[in-house]
DNA sequence: CTAGGTGCAAATAATTTGCAGAGGC
DNA sequence: GCCTCTGCAAATTATTTGCACCTAG
């Protein structure tokens, strides 16, 4: 399970004035290929079997120099020492610390990360880093059972990251599907239908990958919920199809929820796949942002020609936000 | 500002098996002077001015000592060295820490620490401590304004409290007077009255001790929320009286919506209540939790009494659950 | 009188640094 | 050849401990 054994890029990720060593890239070597989070020590340990002429300075420059390559992050689990995890590939996440048999668990939570900034803002404070850190007793120390082996989270990651994207796209399509039912409007109903098409389209696309996914681990799917976020548990358009349900829903009211909720999807994966480094979590979420812009803009044109055929009639209390998304 | 100079019942919190001693007294006491996180370094410091033949082994011992007595709790801002803060009468909190002054505020969000449990019960794990930091620049160094003193968490935490007491009260009056109006069986309308009478004398009391509560500090109000809790901002009945407000509710129907609120309601305090130590707010939230655990029994009653009297009729799709609060 | 409590100095533990020699570009 | 990397040993920093002595109960 040893996830990136070798980094491709790792020269271009050299921090400046740095030069190439033989014994720096044994350690980095063996770092990578460790999984979980190691102690200087730790390391030392598993670097002495290899070529004990290494010293102990050595490993804890190269601890730095990782650091600053961006290879590796310093974590502190309050052990009165720090620990290393790779950072390489490997999004910032919170942790879950069994104090009886100190192994740790790694998971997301975008509900954690939004309430964190409403908490920073109220105290208009600039939020850099957040760490959050469960300490207590796991599943195996509880049960007895044997922990099984932990895995790469960047699977985890792209594994939710793909879930969520099809959930979304599931209820873009049940959202659309339905205004093709309701709008009067015959390019009206031509748009939906279109966007209905694509989201059905891309959605195959999408179960594909995930099924790509799957073959890279065969309990992929069993393991535990890596990014938690509640928004999206049944798609960022259910809200959305609900309010079509409604009575009294006109073509403009159809343009208006959808544009609400293409941006809020288009938000939702913009930030997230901003926030990561290069992994295939980060790609699926930015080409989702874009699917999502692309949609957004058609929708935002087509209800700004409807405006104009039919002018300020029916229900339309509140000006409806057309801002263009933030590209 | 200075929280708890002296405790009245340190006596009692002495951990069994230790003496008196008068250089512990008057590093206990120098240490509770103090607000704020202090290093072991900084405590020694303060202390060598009182009396420079302390040793530096006798104040580790002591804080030592003081984390066993339940005085001071052991904090981590990974700088490799421990911080020092009170823990008598100081519930446990959340952190946010800057980088540029070093200094670190507290506050408590219900809402993290309800995803906290979901994320461990996800996993099976058992939590028995949280740590949130976020570490980023204080609004006192992006602005280059002077920052406010710190404050006494245990005034914010019952301020905030009381608020969230005050909301509840609020929309529950509300609830049962719309309750009032609506109920068509004469004795449930006695009840709703009841109900709604004794919300708004509670309230009364509650809003005399927040007045009580901000003689204990000029600016109490002013300064920022200490205890996040969105499920409170209009009120925990607020979503009860909406439902009120759609067609079709029944007197059945009414008892259960109300119910759920309380129930909701009284879980939410006792939790709170019995998380915290001895404080205001504690007891705020304990009496608190008993008025809705009244409330509660008293509507499971009439609703199983009414239940009798007019048997299922009405649009009763769900079983409601009428299980006892858990007292 | 006896179990703590205290000071002092030495021990640990994690990490950093000064310096002289080795090695990459 | 210059600048970085490395080993080694010494230094630093935070914290703990052994031991002889002191003091409260």
């Amino acid at each position: 399970m040893a996830s990136s054994a070798a980094i491709p890029d790792l020269d271009r990720l050299r921090p400046p004035g740095t030069k190439r060593s033989g014994k720096r890239d044994l350690i980095v070597n063996v770092f990578l290929k460790q999984e979980g989070h190691l102690s200087a020590d730790d390391l030392v340990a598993l670097i002495k079997r290899e070529d004990h002429r290494i010293s102990r300075a050595t490993v804890y420059r190269t601890l730095q120099w990782m650091e600053e390559a961006g290879i590796a992050r310093k974590v502190d689990f309050g052990e009165g020492r720090f620990r290393f995890e790779h950072s390489y590939r490997h999004p910032r996440h919170f942790h879950l610390i069994c104090k009886s048999c100190n192994r740790s668990y790694e998971f997301l939570s975008s509900d954690i990360e939004a309430l964190v900034e409403e908490v920073a803002a109220a105290r208009a404070f600039t939020a850099r880093q957040t760490v959050v850190q469960i300490y207590g007793t796991c599943e195996a120390c509880t049960s007895g059972v044997a922990a099984e082996d932990p895995v790469n989270s960047e699977l985890l990651f792209a594994r939710d990251a793909l879930r969520i994207a099809i959930a979304t796209e599931r209820s873009g399509m049940e959202f659309y599907g339905r205004g093709v039912k309701l709008v009067k409007d015959a390019r009206a109903r031509e748009v939906f239908r279109k966007l209905a098409t694509e989201e059905v389209h891309h959605l195959k696309t999408l179960e594909t990958r995930y099924q790509e996914l799957l073959k890279q681990d065969p309990r992929l799917e069993s393991r535990p919920t890596f990014l938690f976020f509640k928004g999206a548990a049944n798609g960022l358009f259910s809200a959305g199809t609900e309010q079509l349900r409604r009575d009294g829903v006109d073509d403009l009211e159809a343009y208006r929820i959808g544009i609400r909720c293409e941006r809020g999807s288009h938000r939702f994966f913009k930030r997230y796949g901003e926030r990561f480094e290069d992994s295939e979590g980060k790609r699926i979420f930015l080409e989702f942002a874009e699917e999502e812009r692309e949609h957004l803009e058609m929708l935002i044109r087509e209800y700004r020609m409807l405006m104009k055929k039919q002018p300020a009639k029916g229900k339309s209390r509140v000006k409806p936000k057309v801002r263009r998304p933030s590209a």
